[in-house]
DNA sequence: TCAAAAGTGTTCTAGATACACCCATGT
DNA sequence: ACATGGGTGTATCTAGAACACTTTTGA
């Protein structure tokens, strides 16, 4: 049975964007798109999408990422909710934003296409409409405190990783140059690594060893509440 | 002019609901309501109210926490957004949940005894309506990410306090006993407090020198990030 | 004079930092 | 043979943890 008091208040559109990171093996990027649909269509934009009837925030960003990306299992948490009066020039629209870390070789490159996606670097964003930089600044603040201590970094890695490529996002994350003996004895201190009898030979003659996150070791570290790097 | 390309989709209502951290000296509590208002009238409950068509959530929380506390100049910041499809029994409501920190002293009781407020301790919380015991939960333990890296402890307590007060506020924090001389070592070194020639006589024979907080000590060391207790 | 809380220093330990050379391999 | 990136160990420094006695004063 339905109450009627709430109905003296005016409703507003709820929409979700998503700030999707990757990692390129150097440098971290976000995924945008051009806008197909007014206003401010063809401008550079987040993912986003309108809260339905039926869908809770999370549900409406899951599958706003789902569609653009094409993968189904997702890092992905609740970023901040953007409710200025203006900040839409279509008229009022409040936006709860989330941020997904993938890896870009999961990526889909249809749609890709189909989207008119694109990969930017932090440092070269183009201009971007209503609030989305604000977002997408303070979805890159969330994930250097996030990765102090908890071992999300891995989100943007391919499966199977070089400690070089895994020092890489590190240092990209934190903007920093890392000592590559103090981060090799730290990170494999931690016993979330599983060392494999591979080798990955792309980026050097010798070829550097490849790594598993071992997520059951995690699960005992996050208990422990142990940070990383 | 406005587009109206958006007005295929449903509209939602969107409301902010504040969870109100005090320090009694002791102990840290939550300020709650008695709901006055179907559903759930005479409930427990957090303060909260709509997103007026002319505010945005920040503004509609701080109204909320100014009508509740008569407090003017509150700390406060935005938790996150719960937007369950049924989290609300009368109907489809958004909730963007702040939390806030007041010190208990500054608070109007006329206000408090006109609202039916009172305030629990957070290990004896009363049951709480919809999500809200979820949104407390999860204040809470931002609360004490937060209180890591940022000197929000302070807002907590009276402008003038003792070392004592300002330990036994990290110890309910942190729901765990603090070294005296640790604790006195690590926060004076800090630099943000300032010495009072002052001491308060309540809890002692001896008495506590009184401190306040040094902000312009405080925002040198913000700039540098350096990490509270 | 004693009960109750305030105040105060030193030692030990663990984690962070700084730092330089040899290794494996393809060309 | 050499250029390129991968891999490894030690010494130092710093911050945090452990720990106990003296001081003040009202009753």
């Amino acid at each position: 049975m339905k109450v009627t008091s709430y109905q003296k208040y005016r409703k507003i559109l709820v929409a979700v964007d998503c700030i999707i990171f990757g990692f390129d093996g150097s440098q971290v990027q976000a995924l945008l798109i051009k806008r197909r649909f007014e206003p401010e269509k063809g401008k550079w934009s987040l993912m986003g999408g309108f809260v339905g009837e039926k869908e809770n925030a999370e549900e409406a960003a899951t599958r706003v990422l789902r569609q653009l990306t094409g993968i189904k299992n997702i890092y992905m948490e609740q970023l901040a909710t953007f409710s200025d009066v203006n900040r839409d020039s279509a008229g009022r629209v409040i936006s709860i934003a989330y941020f997904a870390l993938i890896n870009i070789e999961d990526y889909d490159h249809k749609l890709q296409r189909e989207h008119e996606a694109k990969w930017f670097l932090l440092s070269r964003l183009p201009p971007l409409i209503f609030d989305h930089k604000e977002m997408v600044m303070k979805a890159k603040e969330r994930l250097r405190e996030k990765v102090v201590a908890h071992p999300v970094g891995f989100e943007l890695l391919p499966a199977k990783f070089t400690l070089p490529q895994l020092q890489s996002l590190y240092e990209a994350i934190y903007n920093a140059p890392l000592d590559k003996r103090n981060f090799t004895k730290k990170i494999l201190s931690l016993g979330v690594l599983k060392k494999l009898d591979e080798k990955e030979r792309q980026s050097s003659r010798k070829g550097a060893f490849l790594y598993v996150f071992d997520s059951r070791k995690d699960q005992k570290m996050q208990a422990d509440g142990v940070k990383f790097i």
